[in-house]
DNA sequence: AAGATTCTTGAACGGTCATTCAGTTAGGCT
DNA sequence: AGCCTAACTGAATGACCGTTCAAGAATCTT
């Protein structure tokens, strides 16, 4: 009896260590190069139980992403509710994207899904809703600033869009190792640009970041 | 005679068609999902002929790239070469990137090609020299408008790096036909942001267009 | 505890696809 | 013309891999 209530495994939690094991497959090979067994050998099950489950590889896929929705949401909410104010809170946005927080930072991943929602509706979808809520944080964060006035900006919507466009476009450089981008550098950037984007003055700009302006 | 100056094909017009063939399929169904049977049908060739000159398919996906970028940099040679002026040839900059001019243009291709950066030396190769041109023009442009007194920015090289990495943020958006991002709002999107960057001032911005300011 | 149901396995199947290869054609050279 | 090499073909090969399946545990029901 003590034996059956190690060996018992709930079936939920086989199904969910296989689509975990599916996220960090995919994040180390790609869609593309993500094979049933690898899932299987990284999951320690079976092939099998992988199509028992859903149904197919790509019904895996579909699952662990909205695994993957379910965990960022969580994270971001952690992350932001960690800090507090607008001008600390952008900032902590800043230093978010270039790779602090787990789930939040693999872009590479990233990229992956952004190719894969080109063809598959799935990935669309849940990309889509990704890249909304994110938005809609970000959004959040632009607004409680404007109405400390702290911010001003004279079309926020748009704003926001070159604000989440930019970190993408830095994104892309960081994931694929362009020489000269770090994390660092990554947030400094888009930090400058929040700053002229929202007219955020010098020092509160400053101030920003938690432990003062120390650099090293 | 006549027959056999019609009929001969030199190997070198054969080994393009195949290169030409391979992007256009690539751009179709992305890497992943390109096949050396569908790249001997668009070529109008065999397998077998793909196979003697490049010897692999990822030996034709590699020399491919060095197609796409011979045709990038005459392409955007020649869309520079255009406009004149700082402000204009921004402002062209802004609408090339929303898909005026064929190979600039599809943004879809390019996601492909970041992702397939991510493990393939080649295509990090073709990616990182892509962008290092692309990012050379538009610090080109910057440093015309500098010297010429009609930009200001305090940091060219990190407005350049900005301005670049926002423009393929915003592609993103536009190769997932993301609802609500259209061409022309791209555009305008990232013209607002260099207008803020570079410091133009309103009435340049405006007339930058080369039409003036017309609407529809 | 017997039976039914769900879960799990791994071997076998079958299809797809890159690559090979034996052979054919065409062009250039003498 | 006749030979040699490069270009080219497409059928055959063989590996890889998603999916199926028959059978075996585990769990639940009564």
């Amino acid at each position: 009896m003590g034996k059956a209530a190690l060996a018992a495994k709930a079936p939920e939690e086989r199904r969910e260590r296989i689509l975990r094991a599916t996220i960090a497959v995919v994040r180390a090979r790609g869609f593309a190069g993500t094979r049933v067994t690898d899932i299987a050998v990284e999951a320690g099950t079976s092939q099998g139980l992988i199509l028992y489950h859903f149904g197919s590889l790509a019904g895996a896929f579909a699952a662990s992403l909205t695994l993957l929705e379910d965990e960022f949401y969580e994270e971001l909410d952690r992350n932001l509710s960690e800090v507090v104010g607008p001008v600390p809170r952008l900032r902590h946005i800043a230093e978010l994207g270039a790779g602090h927080g787990p789930a939040v930072g693999d872009w590479r991943l990233w990229l992956e899904l952004w190719v894969r929602a080109i063809r598959d509706d799935d990935a669309r979808a849940a990309r889509e809703s990704l890249d909304t809520r994110w938005r809609g944080a970000l959004r959040q964060v632009v607004d409680e600033g404007l109405a400390a006035g702290v911010f001003e900006a004279s079309d926020p919507k748009a704003s926001v869009l070159r604000l989440a466009a930019l970190m993408d476009g830095l994104a892309i450089q960081l994931a694929l190792a362009e020489p000269g981008m770090t994390p660092s550098k990554f947030t400094e950037l888009w930090w400058q640009s929040a700053v002229l984007e929202l007219g955020i003055s010098p020092v509160s700009a400053v101030t920003g970041s938690k432990g003062g302006q120390k650099k090293n």
